[in-house]
DNA sequence: TGTACATCAGTGAACGCGCGTTCACTGATGTAC
DNA sequence: TGTACATCAGTGAACGCGCGTTCACTGATGTAC
């Protein structure tokens, strides 16, 4: 267990001081700026001194993507919680994605924006993390489609080969629903992520909307529709 | 008219040049990373040389951003020009929107990832350009309405607010269709490229498909429908 | 056609800056007997 | 309980690096008469 002895705790604590810090910087500077020397000044030390935490600059970054996936996932999933009915889970997963990615935009667009250029992710740190909330969405089909409330028209084929990469998929994760739910699914999920990203992005005009909570809550509507996910 | 003297010839040249070799260290080292010091070096010229080209690094940036945007303007608009039907009007602008960012990830990024810390484009300069693609879609949307080949069911409500919203950008955009189409068609635009970024981003793990494209051509099928665009 | 002058591309040195990372060190805190 | 030793956080100097931007300059190219 970490923490007990009182040095333990004091480690613990510079290196949370240090991701709080290094997060501060993120949203000031962004990821490629992001430094250890000006985290150092920060944290009222001298830059060598935060290499006893932190291997290299990547390794703060890792620290931030892993923080940042931990405390959306942990949002999401208890937003989730909230409700039994599949349909307003998507909908609670939709608004807690948005509502973190208001909050924390600098940390939003880590995860979710463009590489940073020359630095890998880790996948055995953050795999796990990263997949939380399109795991909760898994989830969330996956009991809808077992409970009968998971339905579309088919309205387009698909093709062998993404049929194959469908079946690889649903073994993957365990998730047992028709090839054409399942690709609804992963549309549902992009076009979320993609109505976040521009506004969070800014790539609509800056004066579009008044109220751009009312025009996601509809596009999440249309989503769950589009998803095969009726009203309850 | 540019580029009649031989100097002014040579001067066109040199700034193609310099946005070319910008467009390479964009690709390798981002935004964020990109220098004139670097540019000129590739240039094989002295750094202080490319002050007679371009104000200043954010000058350089700009122009990238302006050239990204015509680019991928230019490509979806001669994609759309292809054909008539407005259903094959917005797949054909689906798959040029695709096509080019897979080609061009990096200045994709620039335009549609997260902003550059720091740096904010000129809306003079980037404006026209930037609402190439969108200016494309809304074409084709109040066309299909006005031949009757745009319909959907209403499944959400609107309320006052973003109705509001909504006749204002009707009347900036001059566009003549219903409130639960033109929201569905903004959800179209978002998803569309919520799809790309997933894939030019990576955010779909790095070995879910074998076959990305006809992951998208089935998304942009279901978008199609979403969006209320019959087939033919 | 030839000469005087203006324009402009490119030079090279300099400014002040911040960065990541290493290394030998000091001194305080913890541990074993 | 006291002492000897080990652990570890933080120091300060140093390494070599690249950056944006300014400025006085040289020399070639163009223009006006």
């Amino acid at each position: 267990m970490p923490g007990t002895t009182p040095r333990e705790r004091a480690r613990e604590q510079t290196l949370q001081d240090i991701t709080r810090i290094g997060r501060e910087h993120l949203s000031a500077v962004g990821a490629a700026a992001l430094s250890l020397r000006a985290v150092a000044r920060d944290l009222g030390v001298v830059s060598s001194a935060v290499y006893r935490y932190v291997r290299s600059r990547d390794e703060l970054l890792t620290l931030l993507v892993v923080d940042g996936y931990n405390e959306l996932g942990e949002e999401v999933e208890a937003a989730v919680a909230s409700t039994e009915d599949p349909r307003e889970q998507f909908l609670a997963l939709g608004r807690a994605t948005r509502e973190w990615a208001l909050r924390e935009p600098a940390l939003y667009g880590l995860l979710f924006g463009s590489p940073v250029p020359g630095y890998h992710a880790p996948g055995e740190q953050t795999t796990i993390p990263g997949t939380r909330v399109v795991l909760c969405l898994v989830s969330i089909f996956g009991n809808a489609y077992a409970v009968g409330k998971l339905a579309a028209n088919v309205v387009a084929p698909i093709g062998d080969e993404l049929s194959a990469d469908l079946e690889r998929i649903r073994g993957e994760i365990g998730l047992e629903i028709p090839d054409h739910l399942l690709a609804r699914g992963i549309l549902a999920w992009t076009a979320l992520f993609g109505a976040v990203n521009f506004e969070i992005f800014g790539q609509y005009g800056s004066d579009t909307f008044t109220d751009p909570a009312a025009m996601f809550e509809h596009h999440l509507a249309v989503l769950a529709e589009t998803a095969g996910l009726s009203v309850a």
